[in-house]
DNA sequence: TTACCTGGCTCG
DNA sequence: GTACGAGCCAGGTAAT
C-alpha cells in the first residue's frame, strides 16, 4: 500500500489552495516513479544506483489518484516519468484542453524559478532549458503551459518546525499506527514531508511528493508568498480535520485500506474510547493573592490533583523551578508562574512565599496527586528544598506497563488516549541550540501549555488506571513500578562520588599511547589519517594498502569494525595498531574525559538519569552519563572503575544476581536437569558442557566450557546455528550439532521456545513471571527477517525482562530496609543485574550479611536465587 | 553553523 | 540476513 503521509499532506494543502483561492480546471497526477523506466541513456552516471520499481506501483499512485478524482477532477495518472516526460506530459495537457491551471505533481528536480520566469531545470543532466529551450525541445512555449511554478511539497520541506521526514521516522510513523487508516485517523499529527533518501530505502515510499502547481493569470510573487505562507502552516490541527472531512479524505481512505483492515491489530491494544474534545477551556494563571488562595482552597479539598513543574532545565538536578501547575477537573487548569524573567517578574506572585503556601500540600502523604514523570517532579521540588509526598499515580509509569514498546510522552499519550494535539514544548521554546528556557517564554503562553499539561494528565489518569487495574499481572507491575520511581529518585540524588584527579591522570595517561599509535599507524599506512574516521580508514586499508574487504556495513561501505581488523590483524600490522588505537580513544573520550565534566559542582558528584520508561523489556536506561555501560572486560578499562570511591570512611559494596537470566530461563522452562543443575548449586556452563559434549564434570576443558557458555548465553538472545558458528569460529554444522545436543539433553528449554514463539505469535506479546506484558508489534504482520528478528526477541524477552523485574523488587526491598533500619547506606547505581552501594564503615557488617538476603528473598523461582556480594575502596575493587 | 545519520564501541 | 536490550562519541553530510 502506498504510503500516505507526505503525498497527502501536500494534496491536502493543495486542494486547500485550489478550493479556496485557484480555480483550477485540471489536474494532472504525475508520478516520478523511477526505477524500471529510468532511462539509463541520459543520465549514464546513476546507472546501477536506482533501485526497482516496486511491483505494486499501481497501488502506489491510487491514492493520490482518488483524491483527485474525489474532488471531480479528471486525473491523468502516469507512472514511470522522467523530468522530460513530465514538461511533455503538462505540454500535452495544454495544448489538448482549453484550460486556465494546471496541477501537477512532479519533482523538485525539475523545476526552478528564476528571476520569476520560468525555467525548467533538470538537476540530474544539469541542463537548463529557458523559453527558447522549452520552445525547442517540445515545440511548445512554456508560457503556453505554465506561467507559474510552485514546489508546494517543497516549501514544506523547508519550512522551519515542520521536519523532513527520514526512512526511520517513516517506519516509525508506520509501525507506531499499524495501519493506513490509523495514520489517517491521526493526520492531525502528522508534521513533516517524506524525503527523498526515502525512495531508496523503502519501496513503498517511493510515490514522489512534490506537488507542482501551475497557475496562469496572477502576481506571481503573491502565489509564492501565499503558498509559503500556506505550507508554513499545514499542523493547524483544527483545519487539516476540516479538511480531511470536507473532502471525504476518510471515507476514501477507509476504502482504499479495506484489505489492511481486515488484518487484525497488528499490536493489538487496551480499548477506550476517546473522549469528547470540550469546546472550552478553563485555565487561569494565577497572579493575585486571591486566586492563589481560591487555587490552594480548592487542590486541598480536591480528591485528586494533576501536578507538573516548569523548569529552566531538562537535568532534574540542574533544574529551577519556573511555575507550577493544577488540575482538579477535566478541562481546568491553573498555572501559578514564579520565576519568569525580565519584565515579566512584576506579574508573578513572590516565589517564596508561594512555595511556603503549597509546602504542607505539595509534603503530605494524604493529598493524592498525579504526575506525568514524577521522579523528575520529585528532584525539581528538592532542589527547592521540599519534598514532595502524595503520588498517587504516575501516567508515564501507566503507559509504559500498558504498552512499553510505544512512546510515553505527554504529547503522544493525549494523542493516543484523549485525541487531542497539545501545544508541544518545542512550539513555545523551540529546539537545538536556539532553543529558549521556560523562564523567557510569555506567561500567557506558558500558562495555557502548562494547565494543558495538567489537564491531559487528569484525564489520561482516569483513562488508564482502569486499563492498568483492570488485569492483576499489570496492576502488579504497576505498583513495583510506582515503589521504582520513588527509590530511583533517591539513588539518583545520592549520586556517586568519583575521582576525579583519577581520570584527569588516565586521561593524560591515554593521550599520550594515543600519540604514539597514531604516528605508528601514519608510518604503516605511509601517510596520515584521522584514526576516527571509519571512512578515511577504509580508504587506507582498502584501497590505497589494498587489503581484503572482509564485510560491508548496511549502507554498504567495507567494514572497519573490530571483527574485521582482528582478522585483518592476522596478516597485516596496521590493523592491531588500530584496535589498540580504538579501545584507548573510546576509553579516553567517553569516559576518562567525560565523567569529571559530568560531575555537579554543587553536590561533588556524578548524578546519573534512570529512564524507568525507556526499555521494552522492562529494564532501566542510564544516561548523562549512562553508568551502566563503564568499562569491565579490559584491563585499562576497568581503571576507569577504581575512580568510582566512596567518601571518606565509607566503601563501596556491590551485589549481583548471579546467572539471573539463565535461572530465569531455568523456571520458565521448567527443564527438569537446567533446575537440577541450578539446584546442585553446579558452574552451569560446566554443567551444560558436560551434558552437551558427553563428558563427565571434571573432564571438561576450558574450551568445552567456553562454548557452552556461547550456548547458553545464545539460546537466552534466540541464535541460531549461523550466529553461534562465528561466535565461536566454528563450522556451522558443528554449530547445529551443539545446539541440537543441547536441545536433546535440555528438551524443557526447546519445548519452552516453541511454546513462546507460539504465545507470542498467537497474542502479539509475552509476559515476564510477574506479569509485565512485553508488546511485539512486528510478531504479526512483518514477515521474513524482520519476524524473525521479532521472535528472537520473543524468546529474550521473558528472560530479560524477569530478570528486570527481579532487580527492580530488590531494589525496592533494599531501600525500604535501609530506611526501615535507620541507615547511612545509600544505593548510588543499579547495572541491571547488580546493585551499588556506599556503605559506612559501621554498616559494613550488616550491610553485607542482609544485602544477599534481601535480594534473594523478593522471588521464589523453581531454582534458587543468588547474589554474590563484594567490597572494596572503589568499584573495580568491590567484585 | 546546526542537526541528523552512520559506524563503531561500551555494558548486562 | 543471521544474537537480545541499551547510550554515547567522532566524523560526515545536508540544510541553513
Amino acid at each position: 500500500m502506498g504510503e500516505p503521509t507526505g503525498a497527502i499532506y501536500g494534496v491536502i494543502n493543495m486542494m486547500r489552495k485550489i478550493n479556496q483561492d485557484y480555480q483550477a480546471d485540471y489536474v494532472a497526477c504525475i508520478f516520478d516513479a523511477k526505477g524500471k523506466t529510468f532511462r539509463d541513456d541520459l543520465y549514464p552516471d546513476y546507472k546501477g544506483h536506482r533501485p526497482p520499481m516496486p511491483d505494486d506501483l499501481a497501488l502506489q499512485i491510487e491514492p493520490i489518484h482518488k483524491a483527485i478524482s474525489a474532488m471531480g477532477w479528471p486525473v491523468i495518472a502516469k507512472p514511470g516519468v522522467e523530468a522530460d516526460d513530465i514538461i511533455a506530459t503538462l505540454a500535452e495537457i495544454a495544448t489538448q484542453n482549453d484550460v486556465n491551471t494546471i496541477i501537477s505533481t512532479g519533482d523538485k528536480d525539475i523545476a526552478q524559478l528564476v528571476n520569476g520566469h520560468v525555467s525548467i531545470v533538470n538537476t540530474m543532466t544539469n541542463e537548463t532549458l529557458d523559453v527558447e529551450g522549452v520552445k525547442s525541445k517540445f515545440g511548445v512555449l512554456p508560457e503556453q503551459i505554465i506561467d507559474y511554478l510552485m514546489l508546494i511539497g517543497d516549501s514544506v520541506d523547508n519550512v522551519p518546525g515542520v521536519p523532513k521526514v527520514g526512512p526511520k521516522t517513516a517506519v516509525k510513523w508506520l509501525n507506531e499506527y499499524g495501519s493506513l487508516d490509523n495514520l489517517v485517523e491521526n493526520a492531525d499529527k502528522i508534521k513533516g514531508v517524506v524525503g527523498n533518501n526515502l525512495r531508496e530505502n523503502i519501496p513503498n515510499f517511493a510515490l514522489t511528493r512534490q506537488l507542482i502547481t501551475i497557475k496562469r493569470d496572477c502576481e506571481i510573487d503573491d502565489f509564492f508568498s501565499d503558498m509559503s505562507d500556506l505550507a508554513r502552516k499545514p499542523q493547524d490541527p483544527e483545519t487539516l480535520r476540516e479538511i480531511f472531512d470536507h473532502f471525504g479524505f476518510r471515507t476514501w481512505l477507509r476504502e482504499l485500506t479495506g484489505d489492511a483492515q481486515a488484518v487484525p491489530q497488528q499490536d493489538a491494544r487496551v480499548a477506550h474510547d476517546i473522549p469528547e474534545t470540550p469546546e472550552t477551556v478553563d485555565y487561569v494563571t494565577v497572579d493575585t493573592p486571591e486566586l492563589l488562595e481560591d487555587c490552594l482552597k480548592q487542590i486541598q479539598a480536591a480528591s485528586l490533583v494533576a501536578l507538573d513543574t516548569e523548569t529552566t532545565s531538562l537535568d532534574p538536578m540542574m533544574a529551577s523551578l519556573v511555575g507550577t501547575s493544577m488540575s482538579i477537573h477535566p478541562g481546568q487548569g491553573w498555572y501559578i508562574p514564579l520565576a519568569h524573567k525580565g519584565n515579566m517578574l512584576a506579574q508573578q506572585l513572590d516565589k517564596t512565599m508561594v512555595l511556603e503556601k503549597l509546602r504542607p500540600w505539595l509534603e503530605d502523604d494524604s493529598a493524592a496527586k498525579v504526575l506525568q514523570n514524577a521522579k523528575y517532579d520529585t528532584h525539581v521540588f528538592a532542589n527547592e528544598g521540599i519534598k514532595l509526598k502524595g503520588i498517587q499515580d504516575d501516567t508515564m509509569l501507566m503507559a509504559y506497563v500498558l504498552e512499553s514498546h510505544r512512546s510515553v510522552g505527554m504529547q503522544d499519550l493525549a494523542q493516543r488516549y484523549l485525541g487531542r494535539k497539545g501545544v508541544d514544548y518545542t512550539d513555545l521554546c523551540g529546539k537545538g541550540a536556539r532553543q529558549i528556557g521556560f523562564d523567557e517564554v510569555d506567561i500567557e503562553k506558558a500558562s495555557f501549555y502548562a494547565c494543558e499539561d495538567t489537564d491531559f494528565t487528569l484525564q489520561l489518569a482516569g483513562l488508564m488506571h482502569p486499563l492498568v487495574v483492570a488485569e492483576e499481572g499489570l496492576d502488579r507491575i504497576y505498583r513495583l513500578e510506582m515503589w521504582v520511581s520513588e527509590v530511583l529518585a533517591k539513588i539518583e540524588r545520592n549520586g556517586v562520588k568519583i575521582n576525579e584527579k583519577a581520570l584527569q591522570q588516565q586521561s593524560h595517561e591515554i593521550g599520550q599511547k594515543l600519540v604514539e599509535l597514531e604516528n605508528k599507524a601514519y608510518e604503516l599506512a605511509g601517510q596520515p589519517f584521522n584514526l576516527n574516521s571509519p571512512k578515511q580508514l577504509a580508504e587506507i586499508l582498502f584501497e590505497r594498502m589494498q587489503l581484503p574487504v572482509i564485510r560491508k556495513t548496511p549502507k554498504g561501505a567495507p567494514s572497519t569494525d573490530e571483527e574485521v581488523l582482528t582478522k585483518l590483524a592476522q596478516d597485516y600490522p596496521l590493523p592491531a595498531t588500530l584496535l589498540e588505537y580504538r579501545g584507548l580513544a573510546k576509553l579516553k573520550s567517553t569516559y576518562t574525559d567525560k565523567l569529571p565534566k559530568m560531575i555537579n559542582p554543587r553536590t561533588g558528584r556524578v548524578h546519573t538519569n534512570y529512564a524507568q520508561a525507556a526499555v521494552i523489556t522492562g529494564r532501566l536506561a542510564s544516561s548523562d552519563p549512562n553508568l551502566q555501560n563503564i568499562p569491565v572486560r579490559t584491563e585499562e578499562g576497568r581503571k576507569v572503575r577504581t575512580a568510582f570511591v566512596p567518601e571518606k570512611g565509607g566503601v563501596i559494596m556491590s551485589a549481583d544476581y548471579s546467572q539471573i537470566e539463565l535461572r530465569v530461563m531455568a523456571h520458565v522452562s521448567d527443564d527438569a536437569s537446567l533446575q537440577l543443575a541450578f539446584a546442585q548449586g553446579k558452574d552451569i556452563h560446566r554443567a551444560t558442557a558436560s551434558e552437551v559434549f558427553g563428558v563427565p564434570l571434571e573432564e571438561v576443558s576450558a574450551e568445552q566450557r567456553r562454548a557452552a557458555k556461547a550456548i547458553n548465553f545464545g539460546l537466552i538472545y534466540g541464535m541460531g546455528a549461523f550466529g553461534l558458528a562465528s561466535n565461536l569460529g566454528i563450522t556451522r554444522d558443528a554449530a547445529q550439532s551443539y545446539i541440537d545436543r543441547y536441545f536433546e539433553r535440555y528438551p524443557g528449554v526447546a519445548t519452552y521456545m516453541n511454546l513462546t514463539r507460539a504465545k507470542a505469535n498467537e497474542q502479539g506479546y509475552v509476559e515476564t513471571v510477574f506479569g509485565r506484558r512485553l508488546w511485539l508489534p512486528e510478531i504479526k504482520g512483518a514477515k521474513g527477517p524482520r519476524k524473525a528478528a521479532a521472535e528472537r526477541a520473543a524468546i529474550n524477552a521473558p528472560m530479560q525482562g524477569t530478570a528486570a523485574d527481579l532487580i527492580k523488587m530488590a531494589m525496592v526491598a533494599v531501600q525500604e530496609w535501609i530506611e526501615k533500619e535507620g541507615l547511612k547506606t545509600m544505593i548510588i547505581m543499579q547495572v541491571h543485574d547488580e546493585l551499588v552501594l556506599e556503605v559506612p564503615q559501621d554498616e559494613v557488617d550488616l550491610v553485607k550479611s542482609r544485602l544477599p538476603e534481601l535480594m534473594c528473598g523478593v522471588a521464589e523461582l523453581k531454582v534458587p536465587l543468588v547474589a554474590e556480594v563484594g567490597m572494596g575502596p572503589n568499584w573495580e575493587q568491590a567484585h
